[in-house]
DNA sequence: CTCTCCCT
């Protein structure tokens, strides 16, 4: 209060500018409110749209708030620029410098003294603070700005916050400002508190509907409708132009195909998007001279990150390029996708920031509709390696443990604990280490951290802070077709390399910034030399894509994980045995590689000794039908070497027989009638008759169970060939109990003897009820229908006439004899006038006789 | 046959 005071007193006219900064910004009417909020309460919202002046106005208007007293304001910023440019704007207001009221910390810079107030802050600078001192001590409000984003770390930074109000600092005031109208969960999260909403100031932009002719549109047909769309823009309106395309590959497309379209000449054409240098982006954002327009062909850096003003007409093609990480492989994949309504309409607000304005959305105004409201927060879909590490080092091994408006997924944190866990960040139970909290304190990702710790000791720290820094920074080389590998840039980064013209000056002098911050933390003095331990250092930040080449196909790996990676064979990376690849494209099957670094074999097996398993591998040939057995060296999924094994243990080879057995099916085995009989008629009784106590014998059964019941008769077997010789029957045998062996042959026997004095068999099928085959001259006499299984299934008759042919099937023999008999008798007596056909079956002799004698 | 944005 006092520093204020007189500070006020000695520049008056800085007074002035602070209480009128301009009242005409919307954020002015309600400053009142949020104080009051913050006097009252601890916490509060602010929802204010973009142009409402929060980002300056709320901390100016706080300076004085009494509840602060003396203590001093963190403001965080998702972006070093806004940062950075926050400060400057409210320092100017002040009519000071930056670094005395209000100052800024980001990552590389600090511009902050005993004398500042509001101190503006990236997101990850947040968390370090509070990991520092989880008490923020001489902090009094800590302000969310554009807490809609909802980025890992400020997800991550309000709830560690949250934590501090709740259990440390109970006059820890906290403010989230929001642009979108999603303010409620936010208010709820922090406790049911005020949501104070301001206007937003921007002029009205109409909104045109282009949809697309086809209902599945090509990343063709987008490109050709987003150049129709810049035409007739050009054609009917006036103004800059902003385009939004998902990525840089359909910005050149469109680029290239307005270019054909031979455009007005006083249009100049720009591509914006992060990878551009600095110089190529400013080129897009710079206001155009008098009597010249622009179309800026832009991704969503546009979006949030980059203003371009005078832009009065915007393009928007509705979609968005984003990472979404995957656990299983531990990388994130790149996903196109529909942008949500709330980015669609934040790009329709860029054509109406100076004038009213125009946008043209390549769909149809019914789409806009199926939308989702609000692109998903960041922890959703991100790698959370990062979050675990700093939870961990707060003293939680569950997030669950803190407050979330989102929990960060289950899966993600699974493996983001056992990829710190096998670095040796966190022990078995998830808690940090000391060398976690090593990791944690480099502000790197756990990967890089734990590389740059390993090589301290391995005496290649300083070529360890370079890779790093290039791993962390944007890549120094631009252009189309670059090379991928990583000791190039190591190369032109060297003081007066001969490759120095290749980097992109911005991007490298921050290379050199961040390599010699670390080097700072970790205390590593010296330059880095030479480039050629890239490779063996990169296998430590990431032993799962240590690759392998595959035989007879360039370019293409194996990798540690099991995924498949590829280089393309103009990139000389590709001819390498080994490399590891520190980025790739993240599909599953087979990844593009971005950045690599090639690997010694004998350095790969020297560091990575530990984690080399030997191992036998007997297994089934089934081109060449027989067990083959190899011992392998193998790094995770890559078969360093193999040899042949002579002698494999019995029960390996007999595993993998019965692998190959299952894979050929049961029927290789030698089945015989006795042994087909068996299994049908323990089918039957088990499935028909009631003996459910009994084994199931069905065939895919039998396959599935084969390591069970067949692998004691496979003994001195590696071949096809020797399963001719397998004693089937016996096998069979010992699968039923043995009380059970005498009783299948009563309940179920192969053959019952008919009045004719025949031993007839009895056929199962596959384990159905059985039937019988004869001639009716066979069966006179049998009055009733026989029976198996104690009586309880009746077994069905097929009646054949005296040439075999089959003439009736009946399960009621009675019933035949006595209704249908006589019909038959007639039909077949003159076919068959020499047999005899008696008016009384039930009583007639049996016979046998099927030929007529004589003849 | 060639990656969205951002941060410690």
């Amino acid at each position: 209060m006092l520093n204020r005071y007189r500070f006020l007193w000695y520049f008056p006219s800085a007074f002035y500018k602070t209480q009128r900064m301009n009242p005409t910004l919307p954020i002015h009417d309600v400053l009142d409110d949020i104080c009051t909020a913050l006097e009252t309460g601890l916490s509060a919202v602010v929802q204010a749209p973009p142009g409402a002046g929060k980002t300056t106005g709320v901390p100016l208007a706080l300076l004085s708030a009494s509840f602060l007293s003396g203590k001093k304001m963190v403001m965080l910023e998702p972006r070093r620029l806004a940062a950075r440019a926050a400060a400057g704007r409210m320092a100017e207001m002040l009519g000071e410098k930056v670094g005395e009221t209000v100052g800024y910390r980001i990552r590389l810079e600090k511009k902050v003294s005993a004398a500042t107030r509001i101190e503006v802050v990236t997101e990850g600078i947040l968390t370090r603070m509070i990991q520092g001192d989880p008490e923020l001590s001489g902090i009094g409000l800590v302000i969310f700005d554009e807490f809609h984003e909802r980025n890992l770390n400020s997800d991550l930074g309000l709830a560690l916050t949250l934590e501090c109000q709740g259990v440390l600092r109970e006059d820890l005031r906290i403010l989230v400002m929001s642009a979108t109208l999603d303010a409620e969960p936010v208010a709820r999260l922090l406790g049911e508190v005020p949501v104070i909403t301001s206007e937003g100031r921007a002029f009205p932009v109409a909104t045109h509907y282009l949809p697309l002719r086809k209902p599945t549109p090509t990343p063709w047909d987008i490109e050709a409708a987003c150049a129709r769309a810049v035409a007739k823009g050009l054609a009917e309106e006036e103004g800059d132009m902003l385009v939004f395309l998902p990525g840089a590959g359909e910005i050149r497309r469109v680029e290239s195909r307005l270019r054909q379209m031979a455009l007005p000449e006083q249009i100049d054409l720009y591509p914006l998007f992060g990878a551009l240098s600095k110089e190529a982006q400013d080129k897009a954002i710079k206001p155009s001279p008098a009597g010249r327009h622009k179309v800026v062909l832009a991704t969503a850096i546009a979006e949030t990150s980059l203003t371009i003003d005078g832009v009065t007409l915007v393009v928007d093609a509705g979609l968005m390029r984003t990472s979404r990480f995957s656990p299983g492989a531990g990388m994130g994949r790149l996903v196109t996708l529909p942008v949500s309504k709330a980015s669609a309409d934040q790009r329709r607000g860029r054509a109406g920031r100076t004038a009213p304005g125009i946008c043209y959305r390549l769909w149809s105004e019914g789409r806009t509709s199926t939308l989702a409201p609000f692109t998903a927060p960041e922890v959703l879909h991100a790698d959370l390696a990062p979050l675990v590490l700093e939870l961990a080092l707060w003293g939680v091994t569950d997030p669950a443990e803190l407050t979330w408006l989102d929990l960060p997924p289950e899966g993600s944190c699974q493996q983001a604990r056992s990829l710190l866990q096998d670095m040796g960040g966190l022990d078995a139970k998830g808690r940090i280490t000391a060398h976690g909290k090593a990791m944690a304190r480099l502000g790197l990702h756990p990967r890089l951290a734990h590389m740059l710790l390993c090589a301290k000791e391995k005496k290649l720290g300083s070529e360890a802070c370079l890779l790093a820094a290039l791993l962390t920074e944007r890549d120094p080389f631009t252009g189309n077709r670059k090379e991928a590998d990583l000791r190039l840039r190591m190369e032109a980064m060297l003081p007066g390399s001969r490759r120095e013209a290749a980097l992109n000056p911005g991007a490298a002098a921050r290379i050199k910034e961040t390599m010699r911050q670390l080097a700072t933390r970790l205390q590593i003095k010296g330059n880095p030399k030479e480039p050629r331990h890239s490779g063996r250092l990169l296998a430590l930040a990431f032993p799962d894509r240590i690759a392998m080449a595959r035989k007879g196909r360039p370019g293409h790996f194996q990798m540690a994980s099991g995924s498949g990676a590829f280089l393309y064979e103009t990139d000389p990376l590709a001819f390498e045995p080994f490399i590891v690849a520190a980025d790739l494209d993240g599909n599953r099957q087979n990844a593009r590689v971005y950045l690599a670094a090639p690997l010694d074999e004998e350095l790969l097996k020297a560091d990575h000794a530990h984690r080399m398993r030997r191992e036998e591998v007997v297994s089934w040939n089934d081109s060449k039908e027989k067990v083959e057995a190899v011992t392998r060296h193998t790094l995770g999924a890559m078969i360093l070497s193999e040899k042949r094994l002579a002698k494999p243990s019995p029960d390996a080879v007999t595993g993998a027989l019965i692998q190959g057995l299952q894979a050929r099916g049961i029927g290789l085995l030698p089945w015989n009638k006795t042994t087909r009989s068996l299994q049908s008629r323990v089918l039957f009784l088990r499935n028909h008759a009631g003996f459910e106590d009994l084994p199931d014998l069905s065939d895919p059964t039998l396959q599935e169970t084969a390591a069970q019941w067949l692998a004691p008769f496979l003994i001195g077997v590696t071949r096809m060939g020797g399963l001719a010789k397998v004693d089937l029957a016996g096998a069979l045998t010992a699968l039923i109990p043995y009380p059970w062996h005498r009783k299948i042959d009563t309940l179920a026997p192969t053959h019952m003897t008919i009045p004719s004095g025949t031993h007839i068999p009895l056929d199962y099928g596959n384990g159905e009820p059985p039937f019988l085959a004869a001639r009716i001259q066979q069966l006179f006499g049998l009055t009733d229908t026989p029976t198996v299984a104690e009586g309880r299934v009746p077994v069905t008759c097929h009646l054949l006439s005296p040439a075999s042919r089959p003439m009736q099937v009946t399960k009621d023999l009675k019933s035949f004899w006595a209704n249908t008999y006589p019909e038959v008798k007639k039909e077949l007596k003159a076919r068959y006038p020499k047999h005899p056909w008696p008016e009384d079956p039930l009583t007639a002799v049996a016979t046998n006789r099927a030929k007529r004698k004589g003849k």
